[in-house]
DNA sequence: CACAATTAAGTTGCACACAACCCAATGGCG
DNA sequence: CGCCATTGGGTTGTGTGCAACTTAATTGTG
């Protein structure tokens, strides 16, 4: 018995077929996100705002276009983004005096103290997924190789 | 040697950990998207319009309430995509005779047309993919009981 | 039957994402 | 040195997602 590759799903089984591998992650990330709005809403920050604060708690200081690239996300995104976690109080942002063009955000004394608060949280998450370490590790890898082969034929 | 489980690990690990996997899950949608998007251009679609397309093609004549739990979306998010999608004129929407409050959603001529134009489009997203037929399987499962776990915990 | 509770859509407000722009600063290159 | 292409941020416009609310129809219950 050969073995079955996509070669041989006919087109309208393939409807169906992709219809459940990326809904299926399009619904996956959309759940993640419902618990994470619960979970940080006492902290005053949405999901994406959480993982920008992630990278600065990680990398201190940054310019934008770092932060971008650690979080795959554009400027368009990231400024008014920033500008939200600024007026929350969370974090600055300066000039770099370097280079005129670079604008860098690092946490505020209150945002830094926020980390604490925030380190219960990813625990809580990684139990409600029910999955075990491995798991964990081997979903990841296989997600980050999958985006990387995306992003390549786009 | 004892296996490794949530519970042994630190605090201060998990921040790091866990950006991993919610992170890897919300790059990975978006990179989808982006695919979708180009693939799209040329029928006029966005990708969260595609979906309700393909339940639509598949069960035919639907209510906005039963499109919304194949999709796990709610009116909110239904009402306006639906309306754009009958702008466009691929989807006509009607009152339900039977039961006054509900709305129907169903093809246009110009949508069923669009199905013959998107059969091509599922196969190239998952060649893009790289995944093997079984691969994309077991993914889709491991996703679609994540979204369960995650959906209890909400 | 009357009436409160429930249900289905729709609306509003907010926060991403991202494409398509714009502007200012920088860096090359002749 | 002068000029143009490039780069880093920012803005605008469109389309989701989702919470919270509104409206209208239906259902259940006394």
């Amino acid at each position: 018995m050969e073995k079955k590759t996509l070669r041989d799903v006919p087109d309208e089984d393939f409807l169906r077929l992709e219809h459940q591998i990326c809904f299926s992650l399009h619904a996956a990330s959309r759940a993640f996100n419902g618990v994470y709005r619960t979970a940080l809403k006492d902290l005053g920050l949405t999901y994406p705002q959480y993982l920008v604060m992630l990278v600065l708690w990680e990398h201190g200081e940054l310019p934008v276009k770092q932060i971008g690239e650690h979080l795959r996300l554009d400027s368009g995104t990231l400024s008014p983004l920033l500008k939200r976690l600024e007026a929350t109080g969370y974090v600055e942002r300066r000039r770099s005096a370097a280079d005129e063009r670079s604008v860098t955000a690092r946490p505020t004394a209150a945002g830094s103290a926020l980390r604490e608060r925030a380190l219960g949280t990813p625990r809580r998450i990684a139990e409600a997924t029910g999955l075990t370490l491995e798991r964990i590790r081997a979903l990841r890898q296989e997600l980050d190789e999958l985006t990387t082969r995306l992003d390549a034929s786009a």
